[in-house]
DNA sequence: AAGAAAATTGACAGCGTTGTCATTGTGGCA
DNA sequence: TGCCACAATGACAACGCTGTCAATTTTCTT
């Protein structure tokens, strides 16, 4: 019934020790023998035992990816892009939510990192950003690759990083307001313990310095990252009859731009006639409100795929640095319907 | 540096075997002997290893949830219900999303089942309905607990079901609009795949008999579970000035009543003094439209918590049936601002 | 063509648990 | 008290693979 590698050796009248190297892709194997065992492999439909893999084997069979993000979206963009990965790979994926307010968070990670074994680990915001969690890994010995908020410039961050250039998207998206005519932009920050809320600020405020527009506190709302913080920013923005003259919104993502939305229309405010909105990651959400929102792609899935796919590259021994892992990703501006002249 | 099950032994003074016996929770040790061990495994702070415990024994320590299911959503509640329950048994959890319109796809779960050796599966719909994938794992001798659209009465479906009465919640909200006074209603259908597709209309119709309301085949668009369809299926039924005098549209899902709410909008038909739309399921989608929908609630997480359960206490050894597992849910009605008297 | 170096393969001992079965201890009953 | 049944514990061999290192084969030198 079960088939093992000696079965597989057996027929193809090598060591066990051989099968090994075949299905592991070891070097220095014949080809003439990796055939031979390859075929010996399909004619049983072998399937090497993961278990036994990890319990001889120096590393396990399987990664995680860490996170604490309340966007359904968001995390199943990750799960899937680093999903295919390890279907390629051969690996397995256990994913791990933890939430960076619980206290005991950090010990039960530590515990569950011990106890799995795992190879590795993709981090998300804002875990990843969290120097604590960052330490205790080194501590461990554990492989890890982080998804950040960061520029091109910030390679200090080793070479564990993969960035995402929100700083030069919110730049893009600010110029495009600024391009409709608008002066007059708030903006409805996320959560300030994840970067890319710092970065987004700062991209925008770098777009206003370069067009000449005086920035003002009056025109940032500090939320997060969630529909209701939209709607409270927007609203909070906009109460009183809207004294500091805001034309157009930014919302720190699309959940937060949708929820901008949604207060525009308790308040009879017209998008885009008289107010513009836009929000920022292009997921379903924005393709889903009306008007649609003009965002800034950012594929989650891609950028997972590559996070483990750098994370397979370190984990393998650093031989070679895959070139073909992208480890910069800028998003771009989609323009919908949700913005336009400033009026 | 790496603590064992034998340092365990070594410091509590009993055999390698005995220590196995309790973190296994076995019965036949001794209160004695349990605290002696416990107080071993607490002092060398002993974390069992995964992957040994997976090769000796006969199962391995890792659940498998699979889905095919594109609301992301519906995804995250389903893996956290489980994930909550893998964390209290000390399991870790597999996902396996995979596509039932993909040809090779049953071949390749094979391959990951037999891969894996997992302790057993969680089936999400359509998955779970689909029998040649029941049949395999029969075959394969895999324990599994199906999610399953289903009625109280449907306890043919053996003993590893958990039935989601969508028949009665279906009831439930077309009862509610006909209370508002609405007898033109109109039923944009999920996909016809799923079988809470042909239970919420079961459930539609029955209600409009209840209430001597006749039923109009012009009523029904057939659709899927997406905003997409939602929107196609509003406009297809109300186009042509709505001829067939519709004032309420019930949505196979809370998706498919955004969309079309977004299409009534395109339309510039008044929700909900023109026209009620309703939902289902009560997903994070249903409060961030405007107006919020009208819809049943089903509370996934939790529904999955005890799909969980089930498993586990079958993969035990059908010891004891737990009796605080519960094998069916009926969605209720929430009622928003999507809903009103009809015009 | 011999000898050395390099490439390829194999033998074998773990990896850290659990299953099996044997051994020891404990309490009940005649 | 002595014997038996049964509960509690232990010894030891798997589980299916990989790491190590030694043996063998191939290739290269001169």
């Amino acid at each position: 019934m079960k088939v093992t590698i000696n079965d597989v050796a057996k027929l193809a009248g090598v060591s066990m020790k051989t099968v090994s190297r075949v299905i592991n892709k070891e070097p220095s194997v014949r080809k003439k023998t990796y055939d031979l065992v390859m075929s010996a492999v399909n004619e049983l439909n072998y399937q090497p035992n993961i278990a036994a893999r990890n319990l001889a084997g120096t590393s396990s069979f399987a990664i995680g990816l860490v996170y604490d993000n309340p966007n359904a979206y968001y995390v199943i963009d990750m799960q899937n892009g680093v999903l295919s990965r390890c279907k390629e790979e051969g690996y397995e994926l256990v994913i791990h939510p933890c939430s960076y307010h619980d206290d005991n968070m950090q010990e039960e990670f530590k515990t569950m990192i011990k106890r799995s074994r795992l190879a590795g680990l993709v981090l998300t915001p804002p875990l990843s950003e969290q120097q604590s969690i960052i330490d205790m890994l080194d501590e461990l010995g554990v492989h890890y690759v982080r998804l950040l908020s960061g520029r091109d410039t910030d390679i200090n961050e080793r070479n564990n990083c993969i960035l995402v250039n929100d700083y030069a998207a919110a730049y893009e998206i600010t110029e495009h307001l600024i391009s409709l005519g608008h002066k007059r932009i708030a903006f409805v920050l996320g959560d300030k313990e994840h970067k890319s809320t710092s970065e987004r600020l700062a991209g925008y405020h770098k777009a206003l310095k370069a067009h000449n527009i005086e920035r003002s506190d009056s025109l940032i709302y500090e939320g997060s990252y969630s529909f209701e913080s939209g709607v409270n920013g927007a609203k909070e923005l906009l109460k009183n009859g809207n004294p500091n003259n805001i034309t157009a919104i930014l919302g720190g993502n699309d959940e937060v731009a949708a929820g901008a939305l949604f207060a525009a229309r308790l308040m009879n405010i017209d998008i885009p006639a008289e107010l513009s909105i836009t929000g920022f990651e292009d997921s379903p959400f924005s393709r889903q409100t009306w008007p649609k929102l003009t965002t800034a792609h950012q594929a989650n899935n891609v950028i997972s795929e590559h996070a483990a796919r750098l994370l397979f590259s370190k984990a393998r021994g650093s031989r070679q640095q895959d070139k073909d892992v992208k480890t910069t990703f800028t998003p771009s501006l989609v323009v919908r319907e949700s913005t336009g002249y400033a009026k």
